[in-house]
RNA sequence: GUUCGGAUAGUGUAGUGGCCUAUCAUGGAGCCCUGUCGAGGCUCCGACUCGGGUUCGAAUCCCGGUCCGAACGCCA
């Protein structure tokens, strides 16, 4: 045998169709050992699956019998040997070892389980991230992310928009009502970017037309629930010469062709999470915002009266959310037509009613999803209402000159790329979904 | 930040003042076992968050610290 090749298949990739008997190598961790005397199982598992390693003992090498079932769990072992087929083995097929390669044997006790006859919980799990990924539940989770994140590439590479990068590392100002880390930059004070706003809409004006980004965003609030994190995995679009309805078009499409690729491509790991995919349907309900705070002020369990201006709370975002999926049986929604007055002062009002904004929030049953907007793309009208949110227009120079010298209408949305998995999945926790999550007390690992 | 709840072997738990040299499962060590697949059987190992207090007696009651969870707030 090479030593070379720690290995040639994947346990899933074995297929006794194709392979026959042949010797094959496979590598992983072993996640079990069920030693009953005369024969003894070593059950390796890879990313893909698991396998059966058989030793017989009257029929193996006695040293390679006595080593295999001393294996201690999760131990890195790479097996080269002939595959048989059998009705009494898992996938029909086992491995007859000729070589068991220990590669890094394993602590012991493990810091949790990885068998699924033990739970744990978050907090353990993600002291411990990389024994929990080894449960196939979690990485399931994972790889459902991976394909939402390429579902969403393909679908906006697809409608004609240019994945872009923007820095995370600002000078000041960017659109207020959060707060942001302050860094040190060489001597001077720098920011971590809550959003690529400010950016996004600078490449209108350079006539990119359609852009996208997937990138990480960064809040400094001392929030303190299962749906918030200080670092966001943002997705993010702008594109020019569209109104907000034509955007909106673009993120149900897409949120519905996320959740079709998610089921064509992860139907295994659905399963591992049993989670039933239900595809939304389009168009997405459109509520305005008069008739969201009209059904928290008709609902019996509601116990606040919401006056026109009021901001969403959580307990009206669930009302709402659960009157819309009785009445239509979807859990996505938007809501549109927002006062302009709690919405950002780059969100455009519509020009014969300037107390409305042309802005809208999509909305899943459990949450806010997505806000978005069309934008106000004209200098003077920017720079007057940056001013009369409060904050200082020198600030943002940067942005507004873009403003001066061409800028097309244009608008966009930003949608958090976690609430999407979490939603899609129904998870309890966000950071169930998030490899290494920051939150107010988690900075390690 | 407010309110409420919690912390017991590596992991997950039972235990509301003496019956606790603390339950069960999983795990680890060892022995038996030739078809397991959450293998099975037997033996052993391993824990009361920290500091103070009440009490004859505290895992259990009280005070404080630390950490964790939930709802709300803030926010996306």
């Amino acid at each position: 045998m090479s030593l070379a090749k720690l290995r040639t298949h994947y346990t899933k990739q074995i297929n006794l169709d194709t392979i026959g008997e042949d010797k094959v190598t496979i590598a992983g961790w072993v996640h079990e050992v069920r030693d009953l005397g005369g024969i003894c199982f070593v059950v390796l598992r890879d990313r893909e699956g698991r396998a059966q390693v058989t030793l017989v003992k009257k029929k193996i090498d006695r040293e390679l019998f006595n080593s295999a079932r001393k294996l201690v769990r999760e131990t890195v072992v790479s097996v080269t040997g002939s595959v048989k087929g059998s009705d009494q083995a898992p996938n029909g097929y086992e491995i007859i070892p000729d070589t068991i390669d220990v590669l890094n044997v394993a602590d012991s006790p493990l810091p949790m389980d990885t068998t699924g006859k033990v739970d744990a919980e978050l907090d353990t799990r993600l002291d411990s991230r990389f024994i929990d990924l080894r449960r196939p539940g979690t990485q399931a989770v994972f790889k459902i992310r991976h394909e939402v994140q390429k579902a969403v590439r393909d679908f906006l590479t697809q409608e004609g928009f240019i994945e872009s990068s923007t820095p995370k590392v600002v000078a000041t100002a960017t659109e207020g009502g959060t707060s942001l880390f302050p860094i040190t930059y060489f001597d001077r004070e720098a920011f971590l970017n809550q959003s690529p706003q400010l950016f996004k809409q600078i490449l209108m004006s350079g006539g990119l037309d359609k852009v996208f980004e997937i990138g990480p965003i960064f809040r400094a609030e001392e929030h303190d629930t299962r749906r918030h994190l200080n670092e966001a995995t943002s997705i993010d679009i702008e594109a020019s010469f569209m109104d907000h309805f034509d955007v909106m078009e673009i993120l149900e499409n897409m949120v519905a062709f996320v959740y079709s690729q998610v089921k064509e491509n992860a139907g295994h790991m659905l399963e591992d999470l049993e989670v039933e995919l239900a595809i939304p349907k389009t168009p997405f309900l459109r509520l305005t915002y008069q008739e969201a705070i009209d059904i928290v002020n008709a609902d019996p369990n509601s116990e606040e009266e919401l006056q026109w201006g009021d901001d969403l709370g959580t307990t009206s975002e669930h009302l709402i959310g659960e009157h819309v999926f009785n009445e239509t049986g979807e859990s996505h929604y938007f809501i549109i037509d927002w006062p302009s007055e709690i919405k950002p002062f780059y969100a455009m009002s519509y020009e014969d009613r300037p107390e409305f904004s042309k802005s809208f929030d999509m909305m899943h049953r459990t949450m806010e999803l997505s806000s978005g907007a069309q934008r106000l793309h004209e200098h003077d009208a920017l720079k007057s209402r940056i001013e009369s949110k409060g904050l200082d227009s020198d600030g943002f120079d940067f942005y507004l000159r873009a403003f001066r010298y061409g800028m097309p209408p244009h608008s966009g949305w930003g949608i958090g790329c976690e609430r999407l998995v979490m939603t899609m999945l129904g998870t309890d926790n966000i950071r169930d979904v998030v490899l290494f999550p920051r939150d107010r007390k988690r900075l390690s690992p």
